[in-house]
DNA sequence: GATTAAGCGAGACGGTACGTCTTGTCTTTAC
DNA sequence: GTAAAGACAAGACGTACCGTCTCGCTTAATC
């Protein structure tokens, strides 16, 4: 269905401008945090004109999102492993979780990531997935009730979504965590 | 000896201009949000010069910290009520700020306070207690418990964090809520 | 060797931009002084940002200065006559300017001149030529030379100098200046 | 130092206070020019209240030119001398000048005390006294002509003013000055 | 091939807000 | 009773970015 079929008359988008500014956009956002994030930092970065910048992302949060989408944001993706054993799988990805916001960088990165998603519905609504992420523990939760290990009575999506927003909650304060928090919290949900 | 109790020789603070600068503060942050809260616009409506908010704010998240301790950020108190049956309570509590959250309005704020968070540790802390809070959820949750509503088992202070965590999460996106959101989230906790 | 001159890669320089900052600078130099001079108000009353101003001139001495190589700063132009008579000549040219200094609003203007000249040392050595100022006065005293009114030994420099300085240290003062005062010091020096 | 002898007319303290505050002014004027020139600076070196400084001053340059009376700005006063011969003392004293001017830090001196002049009318009439200063040129040029080395016919309050204003107006320039300018200045003025 | 429309780098521009500095007045407390 | 210490309103300073707008290139597709 290509309705225009690229013949358009001008030159077209260069695409390694294109991954450039993703590519320094990403870097921005991970040295200096969205706080300190600026167009001007990105186009000097990537060598680019900020008018080039402007012409395909209307806002500064619209090229954050991006970035998000491509998995730039997150260098090492925090996967939810699945040995079987529901219940322990889970509280080790949120202890993974808990070591990623103890570090002030990834704390910072996290909150960096909140605070895009604050002026950015739509970086609000991928951050749920991509955040840890919500799809990810959906389908281990799935997978945990079909095993008989978790109630089918339980409202998986909800159940997700509380334990996100129980990290991300984490995220925002000081990052302070104990031994044990995990499993409570993971007890708290799945019991 | 008189080292410093009150008896420093200068003018001291003046509390009415303490006052106007976190009344115009409050007032700015819920009219503009934090994105577009300025110092000069709080000097401006509190007819204050702006060194004078510098000298006992370092920064203005300081300033908006302050405001939200002093209670001047919630106007409407979302208070959790208790009328014995704790599921109706919460689900009602769960409901009422899902209207909240619904409305741009409310859902700006509170997008508000969560990107003040975001640039500032101390705020993310008392969020958790002043949102709607957890204090108030965390006491509800034990007179349950004590009325044997709630398995003495489950970990109290969790359960709030997640259903906090929760709704915030909710508020970061379009803040679209279907009805039967509340119910399932409560019972996903609480069952 | 057209290497850059020419072929510079971004928007020109705005010729109407650089004229109305101009304008408004000398206006706001004229109407408040060097003392009351401000930046803001020279950006404001050009319509232009004051970043565009401190591009151009790094320091506000800077803007004063290309100002007064424009011959914006002295509308009314005082020249020095040539009827024959060298003697009459400067004795009218000198009385024109106590006349000038005995008003409060042109002391005030030759005052600024001078405390622009004490902050920046290039309108220093431009006042000497533009106050009124010594080309001219050298030409005509050389002129004089020339018709046997003044001995070829006086060193003609020196001579222009030392009146205009004379002229100078008048307008710091009060201004007052009593008839017979010119044809004095013509007399002191030309004699 | 005069501590407290109580049975005198006025107030011992408030003198020591009023020297604190010209030694201080006289300090900072020196160190850090007109330009840099701040009441607090004054205060704080003197361990003054700033109310106290105006209290007596209605504005900084009257402080200044307090100081400049009490000839606290010019620590190595620059007297014109006399031999006998006063062609040579005045080239000798305008050498002098030169000298001073040439360094930068003794121009940065001179302009400042020009600078001051330009905003307050007292200095510039006493700046022509004490700057090298007429008073002795006018003093040393009437011995001069009683010597019958100067014309009686010569006005000398107005040559003096010539010579003073050349040098002024030396320094306002860039300083640079060559051997056989001062020759050629008295020259210009004294033949 | 010539024309033409777009992409692109560079960067000037009118603005807003920043956080700092200084001014001159006012207010307590200490000596 | 005089001042020190210092809070205060006002507003200019110079900087950083914003988002828009030329410029003079470089590409392609269309004529």
């Amino acid at each position: 269905m290509e309705s225009d079929t690229g013949s358009r008359r001008g030159a077209p988008r260069s695409e390694q401008t294109h991954l450039a500014i993703l590519d320094a956009a990403a870097s921005q956002f991970q040295e200096r945090g969205y706080a300190n994030f600026t167009i001007e930092g990105v186009a000097a970065q990537a060598g680019v004109g900020k008018q080039t910048i402007y012409r395909w992302w209307p806002t500064k949060t619209d090229l954050i999102a991006e970035c998000l989408l491509d998995g730039r944001l997150f260098p090492e993706r925090l996967s939810i492993p699945n040995t079987g054993d529901l219940h322990t799988d889970v509280v080790d990805w949120v202890s993974q979780v808990f070591e990623l916001i103890r570090r002030p960088a990834g704390r910072g990165l996290v909150t960096s990531l909140i605070a895009a998603a604050t002026a950015n519905e739509q970086i609000g609504e991928r951050l749920r997935e991509t955040l840890g992420g919500r799809e990810s523990v959906v389908a281990r939760l799935s997978a945990g009730v079909e095993a008989g290990q978790l109630s089918p009575a339980k409202p998986i999506t909800e159940l997700a979504e509380a334990l996100v927003g129980a990290l991300l909650l984490k995220a925002l304060g000081e990052g302070r965590t104990e031994s044990g928090d995990a499993v409570r919290l993971v007890d708290a949900l799945l019991t």
